[in-house]
DNA sequence: GGCTAGTTGCCTGT
DNA sequence: ACAGGCAACTAGCC
């Protein structure tokens, strides 16, 4: 029971990973026994099915393992994946392997938390002691939520601010390179039996070596060859994972250009350029393949070291790392974050169910150029810009389609490289004005607002290959293009390339109406508990765009909920 | 009870 | 580039 076992789930890092270096002080002070440390990572059938995990994503997670089990032969230790219910298979390898400590980084989403609390009691029972590490977020969300004293999270991020200034920066002032990391697992590793051991016969714990070495995704390849076509180029992915590439990028993208850094503001940033305006640094924290910690320090850093003035939060990069923070602590203290019904944080709003609007959001045949490239792009690249985010959840919820947010928070969860449940969930929230934002009169335009940044269209160009011959005052709204000119550039709108699915100016105006009656019935609710009343489902036509049918539906509500307070 | 601020809306006019 | 109208939201703080 001398050796110690380090089960990577997130935080696919060897930097900064200071449950990883709990694992090699367990051993070190280990003497004689020829103790072991050993590098485990269970591909857990919860998240490892085509079902769940787009291919980008997956083909991700298996390059980011693939660079952690290279790094470590390097110093002649392995990682050793598996396959199944972790809960059974971890506590099976450790007997065998008669590992002594077990070690993880905490990860707060639902189902880690319920699992790693089953691997702890499992653990217990057979005597193997446990070290975790937080390390995943730059704050403790348990510590946060303790000095906020409240039973939910703040849900602004001006009351978070406050929050983090009243509990102080972590101290993070001897954060571990790779280097300095591997070459203590280095010496671990000199004269231990147990990598010589493993030479023999069949090695089941090997990194699959590409997503095809996995039949769930072998069969889908094999149902739908197209949806799969662009993993079987033999090009070099856009965004490659694991610890190394992380690395690379993070110093192409901050170290190498600081004023860059100390300028940047979000909304000055593009959604829809054909290189990315933003870091792409968002997959390598997901996975941890990049410690937040190192890159708020970093940040930080950079910030001091100019002179003059830099850009602050909410639109700097640390402003970004605490847009994260943020999210992750209302994801740690929200119930039922992900759903609308049972979060009591999340306005309670009718959404409807239209299965042919969702395809044909999800599949980017919308008929709107400007969301249909940004849809294209997620599902082929696995990543958008924040601000496209921002434009094509907005249409499927509030501004156009009506359709409920969880359902697009799937299509997210499913495709982006950097799903994130905190943000993710958190964001989609946002942008239906569902919490965090109730400004819902604010509709993105899926015709003007990319013409800002992309005046030319190339964007819609690039996703959308049918109506590259377009002239850039059709290309954002092709069906306004008179017939001989959608002929003569080859795409006929309708045959070639979809109407649009709806009236922007129509349904948004009756989504306004809409929202309305929803925000008053979740004020009823709130301020007269006893009366359980579910928000009405109410049809766009009936309130319609007719101011004063709208102030008949709001105002009798005023004066109802003043003499509902006035009971007190 | 009132006031202010809120990561990044759109449109028109200057 | 920026201001104001649009018709008007909520949370947080006083």
């Amino acid at each position: 029971m001398s050796s110690s076992l380090h089960w990577f789930r997130k935080g696919l890092r060897l930097h900064d990973n200071p449950a990883l270096a709990k694992a090699i002080e367990h051993v070190r002070k280990q003497r004689g026994n020829s103790p072991h440390l050993y590098f485990l990572f269970v591909l857990d059938p919860w998240f490892a099915s085509p079902a769940k995990v787009g291919p980008n994503r997956y083909r991700f997670l298996l390059e980011s393992l693939q660079d952690l089990d290279t790094s470590l032969r390097g110093v002649g230790s392995r990682l050793h994946v598996a396959k199944g219910d972790p809960v059974e298979v971890l506590p099976r390898l450790a007997k065998e392997w008669s590992v002594g400590t077990v070690t993880w980084e905490v990860d707060t989403e639902p189902y880690a938390r319920d699992r790693d609390e089953k691997m702890r009691q499992r653990l217990s029972s057979l005597g193997i002691s446990v070290d975790t590490c937080v390390s995943h977020t730059i704050w403790d969300m348990s510590a946060l939520m303790r000095a906020w004293g409240k039973s939910l999270p703040p849900t602004s991020y001006q009351s978070f601010l406050g929050l983090v200034a009243k509990v102080g920066e972590p101290i993070l002032k001897d954060l571990s390179s790779r280097e300095e990391v591997l070459q203590a697992i280095g010496e671990l590793s000199e004269g231990s039996r147990a990598t010589k051991k493993e030479n023999k016969g069949v090695d089941e714990y090997l990194v699959p070596a590409s997503l095809l070495d996995l039949p769930a995704f072998r069969a889908e390849l094999e149902r739908d060859p197209k949806e799969y076509a662009h993993l079987l180029s033999s090009r070099p992915p856009l965004f490659p994972g694991g610890e190394s590439a992380a690395l690379a990028r993070f110093h192409d993208k901050i170290t190498r250009q600081p004023q860059w850094v100390r300028s940047f503001e979000k909304p000055m940033t593009s959604p829809n350029a054909l290189e990315p305006s933003t870091t792409v640094l968002s997959p390598y924290l997901k996975f941890g393949c990049l410690s937040s910690r190192f890159l708020w320090k970093q940040l930080t850093d950079i910030e001091k070291e100019g002179k003059g003035k830099h850009s602050a939060p909410p639109v700097s990069l640390r402003g970004q790392m605490l847009w994260r923070e943020f999210f992750y602590i209302n994801s740690y203290g929200t119930p039922n974050y992900a759903k609308m019904v049972g979060n009591p944080n999340c306005k309670q709003i009718p959404w409807g169910s239209d299965e042919k609007l969702f395809d044909a959001w999800k599949r980017g045949e919308t008929g709107f150029p400007f969301i249909d490239a940004i849809m294209t792009q997620l599902r082929t690249e696995g990543w958008i810009h924040h601000l496209a985010r921002h434009a094509t959840a907005c249409f499927l919820t509030r501004g156009d389609l009506w359709q409920s947010w969880e359902k697009g928070a799937q299509v997210f969860d499913l495709w982006l490289l950097d799903a994130d449940f905190a943000m993710n969930n958190g964001n989609w929230q946002w942008l239906s004005a569902s919490c965090f934002f109730y400004q819902y009169f604010r509709v993105y335009s899926p015709v003007a607002f990319g013409k800002k940044t992309d005046p030319n269209g190339d964007y819609i160009r690039k996703y959308v290959p049918q109506l590259s011959k377009y002239p850039k005052q059709y290309i954002f709204e092709p069906w306004k293009a008179p017939a001989a000119l959608q002929k003569s550039c080859g795409c006929i709108i309708g045959k070639d390339y979809p109407s649009p699915i709806v009236d922007h100016d129509v349904a948004s105006k009756a989504n306004m109406a809409k929202m309305n009656v929803a925000y008053s019935a979740n004020k009823q609710k709130d301020t007269m508990p006893h009366v359980n009343k579910s928000p009405r489902p109410s049809e766009g036509g009936s309130v319609g765009t007719n101011d004063t049918a709208g102030e008949e539906e709001y105002e009798p509500k005023r004066k109802r909920m003043k003499a509902a307070t006035g009971k007190r």
